[in-house]
DNA sequence: CTTTGACAAAAGTGATCGCTGTGTAAAGCT
DNA sequence: AGCTTTACACAGCGATCACTTTTGTCAAAG
């Protein structure tokens, strides 16, 4: 009766993610309001009865797909960081791709800015809180690993600022996306110190 | 029948403060929606058509109290900026002021996190943007004033960022007030020169 | 371990009704 | 002149009722 992706081959760890999909789709495209768990699970290829024992319940599972997607989202600010052979040429790639992603996933985007959240919030806490923290994480990795002998709480403090002033920008727009880009580069310029230590 | 405040004896533009602070008033005590034009008028002392005279409807009377509202309180920042004897005093207590008033104050704080907005803010084109225009040009101001020699677009994109940066955590708290406080004056001592061009 | 079928309770949908508040206009004071 | 009073049409809101959908749980079966 069920003909979506047959569930023998996939192992079970997969399944949870094939959930994950289906639900962030749905959410996309109806909203969370709109989403079904029986929709969930037959696009998923399950039945019903198998997303509650993996998620326990609505709640559940859109706790799961929002930090599944922070997740993922931090995967790509941390890549773009590490990518680039100059470390601000990586910070402004990273704070790109924040800008643009974030402001097209309707789901990262709500999760940060609050906006059009009908009922997906009251879920995450302390909203933004599951993006800024790891995202700090991620930056003052980034900085460590260029300023090495930058203090520790300089390092933090300067990621934090960098992540927040991020954000601010995707929050209360300015001018486009290139002048927040800069805006946010500038100041990372003027606050560190001028690149140095590891090259001496 | 009306003893509240007798009419005759106040000035035009008076009443004009009369409705405006009524008008806040109820709105901190019932929200904006529970907001009834008829209770400004009483409470000003006026008829209900006098409101409607002076604002046009409850939209225009919402937007002249957001927008009284907004200036108050950065002329509330202003003056924290230049009573301090240092400049990095001056924005410590700025920024305390800011943190402290717009979380007490339901008006000013639902302004700029556009939570608990309940159709306050479909009125504030887009949200935070009065507030985080003027208050930058107020830090540009003093950072003119202690650092004469920064160059202009230096000077904006520093108090951008300021201002962006505590109005962040101000949206999404990290710890308590003082330590936000510190955050934010840390990374503006890092990014401005040390101070010097005045007293050289 | 997943599926299936069944089920009660909760939540959403939609129509109706009366009430309250908005917005406007004209007439009446002072 | 400017403010108040009175009056009124009309949109919007809240409550209620019946009805449908969905959630969340269970036990039996593959």
């Amino acid at each position: 009766m069920s003909d979506v992706t047959p569930f023998s081959e996939r192992a079970r760890t997969t399944m949870r993610g094939e959930l994950l999909e289906a639900a962030a789709d749905l959410i996309a495209a109806r909203g969370f309001r709109g989403l079904r768990m029986a929709d969930v699970a037959t696009r998923a290829g399950v039945s019903r009865q198998t997303v509650y024992n993996e998620f326990g319940n609505k709640e559940g599972l859109a706790q799961a797909v929002a930090l599944h997607r922070a997740a993922e989202f931090i995967d790509g600010v941390d890549s773009r960081l590490s990518a680039a052979s100059e470390p601000f040429e990586g910070m402004r790639s990273a704070i790109d791709y924040t800008l643009d992603h974030a402001a097209k996933d309707r789901l990262i985007s709500s999760m940060l800015t609050g906006e059009d959240a009908e009922d997906l919030l009251p879920f995450l806490t302390t909203r933004g809180q599951p993006v800024l923290i790891p995202a700090t994480e991620v930056v003052s990795r980034h900085v460590r690993r260029n300023w090495p002998r930058l203090p520790p709480e300089q390092v933090s403090l300067f990621a934090e600022a960098t992540v927040r002033l991020t954000l601010s920008h995707l929050l209360m727009p300015s001018g486009d996306r290139d002048h927040a880009v800069d805006a946010v580069v500038g100041v990372a310029r003027a606050a560190l110190p001028p690149l140095d230590p590891t090259k001496e």
